[in-house]
DNA sequence: CTACTCCTTTGAGTTAACTCCAAGTCAAGC
DNA sequence: GCTTGACTTGGAGTTAACTCAAAGGAGTAG
């Protein structure tokens, strides 16, 4: 697969792929005779994954580790886990300050509903 | 209040105070008579919010917006509602992202113990 | 062969969100 | 009165994460 159509396919551009490449957050894509990029399903999996987690906030090092940590083979598969494992908890205490800062807003929007009510029935009140 | 004393409330660097205030990201803070900024209760609370809602990503311009509005009052009660549903909205989106990835996590954090597991048993077999 | 397009690399430029710095002011302590 | 320290301002510097640009190679169309 080309880079043009892993752009596609991920919507990212050609750009951000190759640097994704260059700091490791991808393992390397193999290039062909003349030193082109082919992209693998492997290689797919591995944009998809990066895209997929960049997109929630995991940072950057951290995937770089990983993909550093697989690279080293069964060895790491314990740290790899727990390293997935620390995200996840991470993760959710994001989610849980979200839920509480989604809280607030509700009662603030349910205030302003509220003070919009009562300046309605005002106006009503003055203008036959 | 001095910036001193608000800077260790919320932790944020005086820097970041003034910056803040120098956006648009809290309204404009009193000065005394020599000019130095003494932070209201009000002051405060502007504070702490922006810091909630920048803590879980509402985007800096959004909250510029919505002080800006703050400022031109009543008439712009129903804008600002409207703003506060969008990014609850946004955020209720954020999270439900966030949702799926976590369960992606899971599944590979058990993927890997189930491997984990299965080379131990090997390892079991084949050391005395 | 020439032109064109798509790719390559290295390295520089951009943007957001701070963060730091230099020069200066003011009030308090000695 | 001088020093110290916490503050002021405007502006420059930093970092992360891209994003763009310049120079060049490979393969295809005319």
């Amino acid at each position: 697969m080309l880079i043009a159509e892993v752009s596609d396919k991920f919507d990212l551009s050609q750009d951000t792929l190759r640097y994704y490449e260059r700091i490791g957050l991808i393992p390397r894509v193999n290039r062909n005779k003349s030193g082109i990029r082919d992209y693998t399903e492997e290689d797919c999996r591995w944009v998809e994954f990066v895209k997929c987690m960049r997109g929630v906030g995991l940072p950057i090092e951290v995937l770089i580790e990983y993909v550093e940590l697989f690279q080293q083979g069964d060895e790491t598969l314990e740290v790899r886990k727990q390293l997935l494992v620390e995200q996840h908890k991470q993760l959710l205490s994001r989610m849980e300050e979200m839920k509480t800062v989604m809280e607030r807003l509700q009662y603030k929007i349910s205030a302003y509903e509220q003070t919009i009510g009562e300046k309605e029935k005002t106006l009503n009140r003055t203008s036959p």
